[in-house]
DNA sequence: TTAGTATATGAGTGAAATCAAATATACTCA
DNA sequence: TGAGTATATTTGATTTCACTCATATACTAA
C-alpha cells in the first residue's frame, strides 16, 4: 500500500493515469500531450508498471498503455476517488481537452 | 492531491492512520504501541496534520490528534478504501490489537 | 522554583527519487 | 541493408525524504 502510494504521489505519474481512464495511449503521444521528455514519460510508465497499476502491450514499435484489469478490479474504489479529484482540478481538465484534440 | 499521496506513502504515516480510524491518540502513545522514536513520530504526525489530514487538540501536556473532520467530508472515498485495506493486511491488524492492549 | 513529562524542531546524514542527455534496443519501410 | 521512428535504460547531477540526536518549549506537580 506504501509504494502504490508512492506511485501515485507524483504530479506527471497522476497526470498520466487521468488520461488513461479515457484513452489507450503510447509513450509518444504522452511526450506532445503532456510536454514531457521520451525519457521521463517512459520513467514514469515505467513505474506505473512495476506497480501493476498499468499494462502496456507492443504493436509494432509503439507500447500501449492502460489501466490494469487487475487493478481496476482491487481498487475500485480508489479508482472511484482518483476519477472524482480529476473531474475537479484544473490541470487534469485541460490535459483531457488537449489529448481529445491531438 | 499530489502531496496528499505523498503523505499516505510512507508505512509509518500509514500505520498511525490506521490506528486513529479507532482512537485518538497522542504522540507518546503512538511512540509505545508502534515502537518508534518520539521525535519520529511527532515528525509523521506534523506532516499528516500539515496535509489537513488530521488534527490535534492540547489537553495538558498532552496533544491529541484525530482525523479531521473537513478530510473526513471531502474524501470519504478514499477513506473507505483505506478502511479496506488495513483491515485485510496483517501488520495494521496487528497494530490495531497492540493498540487494544495498551 | 525545580524536576519530570510531552511535544516540536533544527541540523546533519544517508537513501531514494527525479530529471535530462546520451546510448542501446527493437521495429518499420524503402 | 540502411535510415528513421519508438521505447527503454544508463549515467550523473540535483533534490527530496526519513531518520536520529540534541535542544527548545510548554505544561504539571511536588
Amino acid at each position: 500500500m506504501e509504494d502504490l502510494f508512492k506511485a501515485l504521489g507524483d504530479e506527471n505519474r497522476l497526470r498520466i493515469l487521468n488520461l488513461l481512464f479515457h484513452y489507450e495511449l503510447c509513450v509518444c503521444e504522452f511526450e506532445v500531450i503532456l510536454d514531457l521528455t521520451q525519457s521521463n514519460v517512459s520513467r514514469h510508465l515505467g513505474k506505473l508498471k512495476s506497480n501493476d497499476i498499468i499494462t502496456g502491450y507492443k504493436d509494432a514499435q509503439w507500447v500501449h498503455y492502460r489501466i490494469s484489469d487487475k487493478f481496476k478490479q482491487e481498487n475500485g474504489m480508489l479508482l472511484e476517488y482518483l476519477e472524482n479529484k480529476f473531474s475537479s482540478e484544473e490541470i487534469f481538465i485541460e490535459d483531457r481537452k488537449r489529448c481529445r484534440a491531438y
